[in-house]
RNA sequence: CGCGGGGUGGAGCAGUCCGGUCAGCUCGGUUGGCUCAUAACCAACAGGUCGCAGGUUCAAAUCCUGCCCCCGCAACCA
């Protein structure tokens, strides 16, 4: 029995609807997932939603109900999202759970010792129960944008964090990469932020300023805020601390969170741990943002993309194609139809698709559908492998096409079709020609199965083609061609 | 002097840590080949003062100094 391995996304906040940021994140886990489980190792995938704070108990007083209700119809539709991406998670958690904030009183509980009550001072907005920086009241001019009225200057009592206490012991996990960030250059800027020591963290409000959350324990006045409540869903969701098979996956071998949400991950988060004498993850994997066409996606801008509407046009495959090969998975990147649908047409059509087919009907037009002896082998896929253990999908992606376009280059060079024709007079030809396209399926099938974490659905087909000795007899198009965004080479245009 | 990322042929990028074998890849363009394939595929060619200015060196996209431009972040924003 092999190594548990334990993979966690960040829970998002469902005060509005999931969209391409969230599923970038299940994404990039389910491809860790697949590859993970396609060695042999079992995984524990969670996903979850944060449903606490004032934004939501607004959103819900707006809509006339209550909180929980508000959550109730709210964080189906992550869940939907992550399924739509073909997220194939084993848990999912919602910080609203009783059996969740259980476990948070009791983490709460167990930070006792690094927990201390001080005063917050800062600028206030009483429509929208919130502090504001000194740069926003700044840059407002002290007005608060949403209810006109002025920000009052206010002090209110905060349980704190003394996260000061473990800066020496998270500095030395980030160096040592015991915690490991990915990229590196994510992890300079984490050291540093805290190159003068960890800030310690306000982890609690009065309730009368933040009414929807969990309770601190034992001060009724006191409501936790964010941090300790929604961290804590890596470790409750698998059963912290009494079921019995959380420590077979904590520490987690990998957790996967936005550039915006680094620094509570590597910094937040290890306090909380290092707080209740829990070991901290292996590994933080910051993805960056996807920009559209050069541009910050925003709902005002009006260019957000709807992963739904990609899937719904293209196919799953597509869209995990083009969000795990053209999106780097460490850095930003850039959506746009027409890049997309290129993509889509160039490489996944004419590229995969087309050779797929290419070999399947020499297969079945040479040789009745009879797939000769496949001779095992592998080609060197280290270099693959490598790129799928730093998290460089779409460098991994690099080494998948480079096998299909020697395959191309190798079938131009054979000539398969020439070899056929010489078969009457040369009798050797025949094996000649069997040796070729089954040494043709063989990389086909060699290809699959390092496109099945990206593309499932599509290494199935190709197996389904080539894995059985015989092709069928009628196979359909892996990727038909689509010209929605971009001209049809083909069509000519008249007007 | 806040921090980080970036500026390489028409477009998108790699190469910069460890100077030379670097000017590379993909798309697009042109020309040719092939006919097995989703009018796909394969090959060749055209195209770049590697942001600017200095410096180090026999030699710099790569090291040093200064400057310009673009994009993020700047801590209670999940």
């Amino acid at each position: 029995m092999g190594k548990n391995f334990y993979v966690t996304t960040a829970i998002p906040y469902v005060n509005g609807t999931p969209h391409i940021g969230n599923a970038l994140d299940y994404l990039l886990a389910d491809i860790w997932t697949r590859y993970q489980m396609q060695n042999g190792r079992s995984v524990r995938f969670q996903i979850g939603t944060d449903e606490h704070g004032n934004k939501i108990a607004a959103k819900a007083a707006e809509a006339g109900i209550d909180p929980q209700s508000y959550t109730d119809q709210m964080y189906a539709p992550f869940k939907a999202m992550a399924e739509k991406v073909g997220s194939e998670y084993t848990d999912f958690i919602r910080t609203t759970d009783p059996k969740h904030q259980q476990t948070v009183q009791y983490i709460w509980q167990k930070l006792t010792p690094h927990i201390y009550k001080d005063v917050y001072e800062g600028w206030y907005c009483t429509g929208c129960e919130a502090f504001y920086t000194d740069k926003e009241v700044e840059a407002t001019n002290g007005v608060c944008p949403n209810h006109g009225t002025q920000y009052e200057r206010l002090s209110e009592e905060n349980y704190y964090l003394r996260a000061s206490d473990f800066t020496d012991q998270i500095r030395r996990a980030i160096e040592s990469n015991k915690m490991q960030i990915i990229p590196e250059f994510r992890k300079s800027e984490i050291l540093d932020m805290i190159k003068d020591g960890v800030k310690d963290v306000s982890i609690s409000r009065p309730r009368k300023h933040l009414g929807w959350g969990v309770p601190v324990p034992n001060d009724p006045e006191h409501v936790m805020y964010v941090w300790v409540d929604a961290l804590s869903n890596y470790i409750s969701v698998i059963g912290y601390p009494d079921s019995p098979d959380w420590q077979d996956f904590w520490p987690a071998d990998v957790q996967i969170v936005g550039k915006d949400i680094l620094r509570f991950h590597a910094i937040t988060w290890p306090a909380i741990l290092l707080g209740i004498g829990l070991s901290l993850p292996k590994r933080i994997l910051a993805h960056g943002f996807i920009n559209v066409g050069g541009a910050k996606i925003s709902k005002t801008v009006g260019n957000i993309v709807d992963p739904n509407e990609v899937i719904d046009n293209y196919g799953l495959d597509a869209f995990r194609y083009y969000f795990s090969r053209h999106i780097p998975t460490q850095d930003d990147g850039d959506f746009t139809w027409e890049k997309f649908e290129s993509a889509y047409n160039g490489e996944l059509s004419n590229d995969l698709g087309n050779l797929v087919s290419r070999v399947a009907a020499m297969i079945t037009r040479y040789q009745a559908g009879v797939i000769g002896d496949m001779k095992s082998g592998e080609h060197d896929m280290k270099q693959y492998r490598s790129s799928m253990e730093n998290f460089e999908f779409d460098i991994a992606f690099d080494y998948i096409w480079e096998t299909v376009r020697s395959l191309n280059q190798y079938l131009e060079q054979v000539k398969p079709w020439e070899i056929a024709k010489s078969r009457d007079k040369d009798p050797e030809a025949t094996d000649h020609l069997s040796d070729v396209l089954a040494h043709a399926a063989r990389t086909l099938l060699q290809t699959a199965d390092m496109l099945h974490p990206f593309l499932p659905g599509t290494a199935k087909k190709i197996h389904e083609i080539l894995a059985n000795g015989v092709v069928p007899s009628s196979i359909e198009p892996l990727f038909p061609k689509i010209y929605l965004h971009t001209p049809d080479p083909h069509q000519k245009t008249t007007t």
